[in-house]
DNA sequence: TAAACTGTATCTATTATAATTACACTAATC
DNA sequence: GATTAGTGTAATTATAATAGATACAGTTTA
């Protein structure tokens, strides 16, 4: 998962916690300890997104623009479009390889179902369950979560017809 | 998901289909579309795992050292170790900000259960399911273009007047 | 002993990523 | 309306990750 996604997050959660200030990208920039043409960048893929709100000009700057218990981390991943389970084909002039191509979809089919499943995973996040934990600062056993979440996952499989 | 996964899941099917071949590296990179030296790398990740048997020497080579149904795309996966979904943080010198270091760690354990999650869906998937899919759409779309293709034809023969 | 392999390290080329710079545009304030 | 402080975004440069290429030691067979 890229930089850009953990810092979408990053951002977000300073956001979240102080709803009345407005943040610059240079002070956010600080915080978040990346270049604020960068957050510039990201936060605009946000807005785009509802997930913040944007004001230019003098005093202008950021602010958290949905609720955090809505603001999900799959909001946040589709926001960014990262795609890290996309699977990368280097291969150089296999247009005349139809074998190739079978195994290629086939594969891209499966992933797609994995990527799906992320998403759903995601979307038991917020930056509000993030801020939370954060503030708990104990490591609790997430085998809760993640039964539920293989549930989720079997039942995705079911539905795709994974080795059905 | 990195080429090294890929190039692993595509050589794996290519042995899996032919159990009593054996292929060496210059063989399964023009299959594969890589470079010889890059199949022995990934190849021998794979051995590493008990997923194919290698041998050196004069007629040497690779062959499958599993059964394709217990080659799960998890096990390649586990294999190759890629890992999609670790998140980056680009930040320099963030040593003294405890601040980030606790958001860094709660957004850790989440995509640990990303994590663990991608790798219960892909245990859903094998060699041998793959294969049984990529036959399942040899047979079927072969079908669909050839009477695509014939009504084609057809539709040109009237038109040039053939078998007047 | 020679030939045909794997295993692995190292170097180079290419691509992806991140930082930097620059500037047009916007909005508040004097 | 001029100035100031901000976003939006493109272009350029620097750096890191990835893939290709080469080389050679070690292994097995004949």
């Amino acid at each position: 998962m890229n930089s850009q996604y953990t810092i979408a997050v990053h951002c977000l959660i300073v956001l979240a916690k102080t709803p009345d200030h407005v943040w610059n990208s240079e002070s956010l920039s600080q915080k978040v300890h990346a270049h604020p043409a960068r957050i510039r960048k990201i936060m605009s893929s946000l807005r785009k997104n509802g997930l913040v709100e944007t004001k230019e000009g003098l005093g202008g700057g950021y602010r958290m623009g949905c609720d955090p218990r809505a603001c999900t981390l799959a909001r946040i991943y589709q926001s960014i479009s990262c795609e890290p389970l996309k699977l990368s084909w280097c291969a150089t002039g296999c247009a005349q390889d139809p074998e190739f191509d079978r195994i290629r979809s086939v594969m891209d089919f499966a992933f797609t179902g994995a990527e799906r499943g992320l998403e759903e995973y995601l979307d038991h996040w917020s930056i509000d369950s993030l801020i939370k934990r954060t503030e708990q600062s104990v490591t609790q056993e997430p085998e809760t979560m993640a039964a539920g979440i293989n549930e989720q996952m079997n039942a995705h499989i079911k539905k795709i017809g994974g080795e059905g």
